[in-house]
DNA sequence: TTATATTTGCAACTCAGTTGCATTAGTATT
DNA sequence: AATACTAATGCAACTGAGTTGCAAATATAA
């Protein structure tokens, strides 16, 4: 059912994903806020801000959890299947506008696709 | 360095891979080889067989780890770099052949990309 | 202002994966 | 075949991301 109270966590957690467009892990937030917001409620509001399509979120690197706003995205239209990039330079991670065609696969019916780029950003790129 | 003693966890573990082709999740492992290894050294025979390029590893949709045989892989040439398939009834995850093909990426240099397709496999495929 | 349900904090838990260390067992040498 | 050497193993304890149950706090509607 998603968020329904505007709480001062919710306000707190939208902050940060307003600060800067790249994506933030779970890990980040908790301690960055910890002096703000518990573990807990950390992780329950990111969950309600995914079911509400505010956020989306996907696996990096390390399988640990990430979440980023939504863009093109309305409750009737999600477009959360995008390819992830994730710098090994500074660990920035960023949602990927360019589409990644994902081929017929024999025998098989595809219906979701995770892709995980790796490699230098553009401000770590010489 | 890699394995340098034939023991019987290796061949133990190897046995399991030469079983069927389909990649083993190290949690599927663990608890079928409870009773003859030990945790501890399922994780660590693991690792050297992928150092040795025996095996490779990718995570699967929980951010858990798996191992497959490498196929076309010889110690010169890694070839780790394909897509996985995870069906989302039976669970079972493959190695793919087919290639996805992955798009220049503007300002970045992407290293290496990982691509984990959910869906129906041949057999959970009505 | 009161009533009600949602949200929060806390502490305890889960579980995949790791680490330190003493013991065991491959392997090469005699 | 016995010895010495070192890698590999088992065990127990740990780590850390994420979860759960429950009582207290707070947003919202009446
Ligand atoms: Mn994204
Ligand atoms: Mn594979
Ligand atoms: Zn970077
Ligand atoms: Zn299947």
């Amino acid at each position: 059912m998603g968020i329904l109270r505007k709480t001062k966590s919710v306000k707190i957690l939208l902050e940060e994903f307003d600060k800067k467009s790249s994506a933030i892990s779970a890990i980040t937030l908790v301690e960055r806020l910890a002096s703000e917001l518990n573990k807990t409620t950390v992780y329950r509001v990111l969950d309600k801000l995914e079911e509400d399509k505010v956020l989306h979120s996907f696996l990096g690197k390390n399988g640990h959890k990430w979440y980023a706003k939504c863009n093109g995205c309305s409750v009737s239209g999600h477009q959360d299947s995008h390819p992830h990039f994730q710098c090994s330079d500074c660990g920035k991670v960023d949602c990927l506008s360019t589409d990644v065609l994902i081929p017929k696969i024999p025998n098989r019916k595809v219906d979701v696709s995770q892709v995980l780029l790796q490699g230098k950003c553009e401000e770590c790129y010489v």
